[in-house]
RNA sequence: GGGUAGAUUCCGGAGCGGUCAAACGGGGCAGACUGUAAAUCUGCUGGCUAUGCCUUCGAAGGUUCGAAUCCUUCUCUGCCCA
């Protein structure tokens, strides 16, 4: 058993935030397994890198013997998140809400340990509760509170609506931490203030609190933003091996050392050349999501692709031509069929006449033209985009 | 409830009744250069059976030869006051 100050020192690691360690410290010296909260939303059930850092500090409490507690927010996921303006998110059905907790779950445990996570669905006790129960549960929380949160903070400050269920998601999230008598809870910096409701609610029923663990937030492929799935730089763990080692890649240095120390926990070398550093990143994370195997055979066909541009080595995907022979119509039908990012005609027109298609190596740029397609040549449709004519 | 401002193409934001598929900026995409990096430069950025045609400027009507631009009603939102 490792010392309750050692265990300090490995779950502190790489969190931008902590309330407090003494407290944490307290907790371990009991010598009683913690019980390490983490909530997630079975809104979207596609888990990407940016999930991924708040899990593995997860498993690192269930490698130090500790309970992971999993709450699929399926309550809050009934009601809706109507973020945004005209939109109304419509309301998940149950079905939907548990295939997507299923789905969910399924890719969290290529990173918990199955074992040793207790899942449980914060319906069971939200559904059980009355209006009034509702407004005391408001009660314990003052308006005040709520407006001190930094994001409805910044929408009061930019005249941005802040709808009233909003300000219910904190009280929400706080009284789970009740519910399953967290001793620690998990969340992205961002979560920082509904952590710190589930305390103060503890402390209201006579327990004690919580200990506020916040993870940094993973930029997204951008840099910039958040990864995110809406924002289309993210990458999903389940991706396959080419797809995650090639997103990678196309990073920027900054957000190599980044991504390294945030989901490695390690500094990049500096000794190595830049893109030398980036491929090793790109195999570690690839050999996480699938295995080492895959990860080795996703960097060969990555070299032999863009370093060595040996098209003929490379596995591509097969494209056959349909009824459409003519350029606009074949590429058209490969973004569709074949990368499923479908772009319209006009679009694509553009493409050809600036000079992205290639075929066997030589640019087409005139879009009415028909080539003599013959199965084996090798249609570049873009920079990072080809297909082999089956 | 009263007053007031506003709703434009991915976002922000222009837009004398015709020359508006709609300025400009951001973002995005592509090309050149590279290390599928950054920076930089260039081009593109509604759709189509494409020198023309179709659908877009909160919604529905209306006025006009003609409307994103004018009128009416409606819906939604911000701000101020209660």
């Amino acid at each position: 058993m490792i010392s309750p100050a050692e265990q300090l020192s490995l779950l502190t690691r790489g969190v931008a935030r902590i309330l407090s360690e003494s407290e944490l410290l307290k907790k371990l010296e009991r010598g009683t397994p913690l019980r390490a909260k983490l909530g997630v939303d079975p809104t979207s059930p596609d888990l990407h890198l940016g999930h991924s850092v708040v899990l593995e500090k997860l498993r690192q409490f269930q490698e130090l013997g500790h309970q992971a507690v999993l709450i699929i927010g399926d309550f809050t996921a009934q009601i809706g998140d109507p973020t945004g303006r005209s939109k109304t998110r419509p309301p998940l059905s149950r079905e939907e809400i548990l295939s997507n907790a299923e789905t969910y779950t399924e890719q969290a445990f290529r990173i918990l340990d199955r074992e040793k996570t207790e899942v449980v669905f914060n319906g069971e006790w939200f559904n059980k509760m009355t209006f009034s129960d509702v407004i005391q549960l408001n009660a314990r929380v003052t308006m005040q509170q709520m407006l001190q949160r930094e994001d409805f903070k910044n929408r009061i400050a930019n005249d941005q609506e802040v709808r009233l269920h909003e300000i219910q998601y904190p009280i929400v999230q706080g009284w789970d931490s009740v519910e399953v008598r967290a001793d620690v809870e998990l969340g992205g910096t961002d979560q920082l203030f509904n952590i710190l409701v589930g305390r103060d609610m503890q402390k209201t029923e006579g327990m004690e609190p919580q200990v506020v663990m916040c993870l940094p937030i993973l930029e997204g492929l951008d840099g910039v933003q958040k990864m995110s799935k809406s924002l289309h730089n993210y990458v999903g763990i389940t991706e396959a091996p080419d797809e995650i080692f090639g997103k990678l890649m196309s990073i920027s240095d900054e957000l190599m050392a980044r991504y390294s120390l945030l989901l490695l926990r390690e500094e990049i070398d500096g000794a190595l050349h830049p893109m030398e550093a980036k491929k090793s990143l790109a195999a570690a994370l690839v050999a996480r999501c699938h295995s080492a195997s895959e990860a080795a055979a996703a960097r060969e066909n990555w070299e032999a692709r863009f370093s060595r541009k040996d098209l003929e080595a490379v596995d591509l995907p097969e494209f056959s031509i349909g009824a459409r022979r003519d350029l606009v119509g074949v590429v058209v039908a490969i973004y569709k069929d074949v990368f499923a990012t479908p772009r319209s005609g006009s679009e694509v027109r553009r493409l050809i006449q600036q000079g992205s298609v290639q075929l066997d190596g030589e640019k087409l740029t005139d879009p009415k033209c028909e080539p003599a397609w013959a199965s084996g040549q090798v249609l570049k449709v873009d920079k990072k985009r080809s297909v082999r004519i089956g």
